[in-house]
DNA sequence: TGACTAAGAGAATCTTAGCTA
DNA sequence: TAGCTAAGATTCTCTTAGTCA
């Protein structure tokens, strides 16, 4: 189709072979759209550290609580 | 110049400003090289929460116990 | 049938040239 | 001069058509 207006699913396989195969990279708007689907934050996508990936998915679930526990272990160790 | 092997500065101007009023945005590459140049991961540039940016922000520079302490905090959530 | 690839169409950014305060 | 914009050049992805196992 000519105008962008959403997923295409006929051109979805050969879209995820040229991610997998590293020819292409899905543009800005089907990250976002694919990022809603799976429920993470874009951020996460970009996140090579499997430790801070786990921690972006799984921060919204935070309870208030435990968000502000984890901001005070970085903020403390950002002044030294 | 033809050929794209870095982030020219005489069409830096032009550029940052359609960034700014949003006609364009930067296309992956550039988006690397600015996190390189400002020191912070590509992640934290997607992230709306700001209490999650801090965490990206800050994350690579805490010693192995915090990394530790803040994925236990995530961990426990996530089980409920 | 499903996984994958090539090549052209289409859409996005980058560059140049020029305008405005 | 610095900040900003328009429009074409360039580069990238997406789609189609087709091959291969």
């Amino acid at each position: 189709m000519g105008i962008q207006a959403g997923i295409d699913p006929s051109s979805a396989s050969p879209r995820m072979n040229q991610y997998e195969t590293g020819k292409h990279r899905p543009d800005p708007k089907t990250i976002e759209k694919l990022c809603e689907v799976l429920g993470v934050p874009v951020a996460y996508l970009y996140c090579e550290d499997d430790g801070l990936a786990q921690i972006i998915e799984h921060y919204s679930r935070l309870t208030k609580k435990d968000k502000e526990k984890v901001l005070k272990i970085v903020s403390q160790n950002a002044k030294s």
